[in-house]
DNA sequence: TGGCCGTGTCATCTC
DNA sequence: TGGAGATGACACGGC
């Protein structure tokens, strides 16, 4: 029995040391006051941590910042790093998790004879200024009864039969567990493909003095990964899984005794959420819609992340085609609106060039209804000599007067009243004037157009202006092309064009109707031809818009549905890693709940325990609460609220 | 010959 | 209140 107790003390010292190399605050005191109270185990009645010196370093960038070749930190700075990055793994929110900490033993790859030391653990502590106090012989009596179990501070049971037997299986199975451990951690990273190749090659020497991989340089290189790169990547999470789950068995081998499993109501995922999220939001990567909801609307950098930090980069190049053929369309757009213009212009000059032989059809296509097409409305201002032939061709169609209904009979008038007026607004309508006029659709006019001398404007008028001698059959020709409202202007005897009624300012157009003594038919006329003009180009302008809208609206589509299938992607890739390292997790939990003993000896087994992670990195086991037991408070509570009605 | 498309026009609303 | 712009609806012609 007593040799027994020994053991159990010892285990407990040893679960002690093995605790505070993780960081954790072990009290002893708090564990001999009660067992489900959340103390923490002190060595001493002064509660002095027993990794005191460790605290002092432990902000002190986990180590990193001390001296590689310091021998006296080299063992526990490695498995600090190495505890943390799996920490930091498991208790990132990127993969939340119920274990937010490890329970881990590094073992020196050097003076490992087996029998110069009497225990393996005190490797890592003896050589520890100010922790002296491990499971050596010679130390325990000398600082563990400070902790006021004296009894505790005998040797451990080294002196039976079996104590150098289980020493030299520890030997080897720490070994072991420093290979595991290094695995562990490289694979929990997920992304080091090169470190995991090379696990075998890893010498144990870099276990001991593993190279400072920045876990935040790991995760974004991880986050950088293109999801091809993550595609194949998810065998190797589960060959990694498998390799794990044959290697966990030695992953820690030494049965640690523990006269009890420290107790702790510690916050249940308190500390998760404190330490690893600020140095997630550093490392985590820049929000992913950030730029395209900056530039959601039509920007073509809305998807301007780089290729490396969107794994899609197939879908992030189409994407971004898409965008720049947006961009390229609205330049293409205005391309389009000056070659329009230009076309115009040309066309202008074509008409000038070919007074002589115009092509009937090219007029017929030019023309429109209402004459603000742009040839068809070129019938601007005229001489009155012009009129006289607008009118006579006008009057000479039959037809046409037959439908107007009313236009015959004009011809006298159009002797004296056009003249005037014609001559006084053929000086007043300038095609600069025009030309300050909004011209929204360019098939429409353009101010090219308007800049012709009136000749090249009105080709008409050049047509006319030859001799009717020589070509008698143009006046068809133009009755042809002539618009209805046009006609409908040369039959009222409006001197002007369909172009230029609706393109005169409004000041101007009222002085017109006013100064110009035109009855209400003309008047009435006018504003017709003006308000159907105006809208003929409104409607243009709106089926403009209509089309540009849909255009914009099939690039969305094509956006948002690039962008729902990359988030499909990564959210079915976060789901299998999340899944890959909750087991991993879980497997590694129970591997270390089983090797932990409680006070009567047997494993804490992962039905009742579970390891937590507190803050400032204090790893506690925690028993798993059964609900029955708040079943039953809450059933006691109602029992007295009855009993109080 | 019917469907599609472009265009002109009207009616209506809003500014 | 009228003008101008926008837009839906309809008609018409060309393909």
């Amino acid at each position: 029995m007593q040799i027994a107790k020994k053991y159990l003390t010892e285990g407990l010292i040893q679960f002690t040391i093995l605790l505070s190399l993780i960081g954790v605050r072990v009290d002893v005191d708090s564990y001999l006051n009660g067992y489900f109270t959340p103390h923490e185990i002190n060595l001493g009645p002064s509660s002095a941590y027993i990794q005191a010196p460790y605290h002092s370093l432990r902000d002190n960038q986990d180590g990193y910042s001390v001296h590689p070749k310091c021998p006296e930190l080299d063992y526990f700075f490695a498995s600090r790093r190495l505890l943390d990055q799996v920490r930091t793994l498991g208790s990132s929110p990127r993969f939340p998790t119920r274990l937010n900490a490890w329970l881990v033993h590094q073992v020196p790859d050097t003076d490992r004879t087996g029998t110069d030391e009497p225990s393996d653990n005190s490797n890592v502590i003896d050589t520890v200024p100010g922790l002296d106090s491990t499971t050596t012989g010679e130390h325990d009596g000398q600082h563990l009864p400070d902790s006021g179990q004296g009894e505790c501070q005998t040797t451990r049971p080294c002196s039976t039969g079996a104590c150098e037997e289980d020493l030299q299986e520890e030997d080897d199975t720490k070994e072991e567990e420093a290979i595991v451990l290094s695995q562990l951690t490289q694979s929990s990273t997920l992304e080091q493909e090169s470190l995991l190749d090379s696990r075998s090659d890893s010498t144990l020497s870099d276990l001991v003095h593993p190279h400072p991989i920045d876990i935040d340089q790991q995760w974004s290189n991880f986050l950088a990964l293109p999801v091809t790169d993550l595609d194949d990547l998810d065998p190797l999470v589960m060959e990694r899984l498998s390799d794990l789950g044959s290697d966990i068995g030695g992953a820690i081998s030494q049965d640690v005794s523990l006269r009890d499993a420290m107790v702790t109501r510690a916050g249940l995922y308190g500390a998760m959420s404190e330490r690893p999220e600020g140095r997630l939001a550093a490392q985590r990567p820049p929000p992913f819609f950030r730029l395209e909801s900056a530039n959601a609307s039509h920007s073509p950098s809305g998807l301007g992340l780089g290729s490396g930090v969107l794994p899609f980069a197939s879908v992030c190049n189409a994407t971004r085609n898409v965008s720049s053929s947006h961009g390229t369309l609205d330049g293409c757009l205005d391309e389009a609106v000056f070659e329009q213009i230009n076309l115009l212009g040309l066309e202008g000059l074509d008409t000038m060039e070919s007074l002589g032989s115009i092509d009937p059809r090219v007029l017929e296509d030019l023309d429109s209804d209402s004459g603000l097409s742009l040839e068809s409305s070129s019938q601007g201002p005229t001489s009155p000599g012009t009129l006289e032939e607008v009118s006579s061709s006008s009057s000479s169609s039959s037809s046409y007067c037959g439908d107007e209904g009313g236009a015959t009979g004009y011809s006298s008038e159009a002797d004296s009243i056009p003249a005037k007026g014609v001559a006084e607004y053929t000086t007043e309508w300038s095609p600069v004037d025009l030309s300050e006029s909004v011209w929204h659709d360019h098939s429409y006019s353009s101010p090219a157009f308007l800049h012709q001398p009136s000749a090249a404007m009105f080709p008409h008028k050049g047509i006319k202006e030859e001799p009717l001698s020589e070509d008698e059959d143009q006046s068809t020709e133009e009755d042809r092309e002539m618009s209805r409202d046009e006609m409908r202007a040369r039959s009222m005897c409006i001197p002007f064009s369909a172009l230029q009624i609706v393109n005169m300012p409004v000041e101007e157009f009222l002085e017109v109707l006013e100064g110009h003594g035109f009855s209400s038919a003309q008047v009435t006329l006018l504003r017709d031809i003006r308000r159907r003009g105006k809208n003929k180009l409104a409607a243009q302008n709106c089926r403009k818009r209509k089309l540009d809208a849909i255009s914009g609206l099939q690039e969305e589509v094509a956006r948002l549905h690039a962008q729902r299938d990359r988030l499909l992607r990564e959210k079915q890739l976060t789901t299998k890693t999340m899944g890959a390292v909750g087991q991993q997790i879980q497997q590694l939990t129970r591997d270390v709940l089983s090797r932990l003993r409680d006070e009567s000896g047997q494993a804490l087994g992962s039905e009742r325990y579970t390891l937590q992670c507190g803050a400032n990195g204090r790893v506690v086991v925690q028993p798993i609460r059964k609900p029955t037991v708040s079943s039953t408070v809450g059933s006691k509570t109602d029992k007295r609220k009855k009993d109080k009605k």
